[in-house]
DNA sequence: AGCCATGCACCG
DNA sequence: CGGTGCATGGCT
């Protein structure tokens, strides 16, 4: 599996490539599965759809609570007021700096110094997501996947949501008649319905 | 106008 | 009642 992040829009995602087995592979399946389960690091993340503030010019980016919590470094909280500077990279390897202060009445994780930048350079609005990483190194990652700027005005009889399901079990089958590989594409929405 | 800080008030 | 979106004000 490939974490990628597309050159013209610099969505992450990731691809997959799947390998149709029959009942002799079923060992090696399992083997497979055992591998991945050892190698498994608790690697946490949080995404936020961007609300109009966090992109607007005027201000910074307000982070919720409990994912500042799980993913960022801890604040120094005898400093008044806690703050520090937090180092990303995306998945084209760029890094981003942003200054993480925490403050406010009440008191809220806020990114401001750095995120501007960020903002505009990816062309970013209201209603795209950014995703944090935080990797088995403690490495901070970010990504960002774009909200759906035109919803499609197609009539659901020509592609409705069922039959774009019947048209990856038909590539799935296909691929498992010749027994050769297909690949899919996963855009992540980790956030939706929060 | 861009950027950062502060506090109100809404919403679950 | 806690969390955060948003309006507002100051500073450059």
């Amino acid at each position: 599996m490939l974490f990628q992040a597309d050159p013209e829009t610099d969505e992450v995602y990731a691809q997959m490539a799947l390998q149709p087995v029959n009942k002799c592979d079923k060992e090696a399946l399992l083997a497979s599965e055992m591998g991945l389960k050892q190698n498994k690091q608790p690697t946490e993340f949080f995404s936020k759809t961007l609300t109009a503030s966090d992109t607007s010019t005027h201000g910074g980016f307000s982070v919720p609570r409990r994912a500042a919590e799980k993913i960022f470094p801890p604040l120094d909280f005898t400093m008044q007021p806690p703050a520090q500077e937090l180092v990303a990279k995306d998945l084209h390897n760029v890094s981003w700096t942003f200054r993480h202060i925490y403050r406010g009445q009440p008191k809220r994780h806020l990114l401001t110094t750095g995120w501007s930048a960020f903002i505009s350079t990816k062309r970013l609005l209201a209603g795209d997501s950014v995703l944090f990483i935080r990797d088995e190194k403690s490495q901070l990652l970010l990504g960002i996947t774009r909200a759906n700027r035109q919803p499609p005005a197609l009539s659901s009889s020509v592609l409705s949501s069922d039959r774009m399901h019947i048209g990856i079990l038909a590539a799935a089958a296909d691929a498992a008649a010749k027994n050769s590989r297909f690949s899919i594409f996963y855009i992540p929405r980790l956030d939706e319905g929060r």
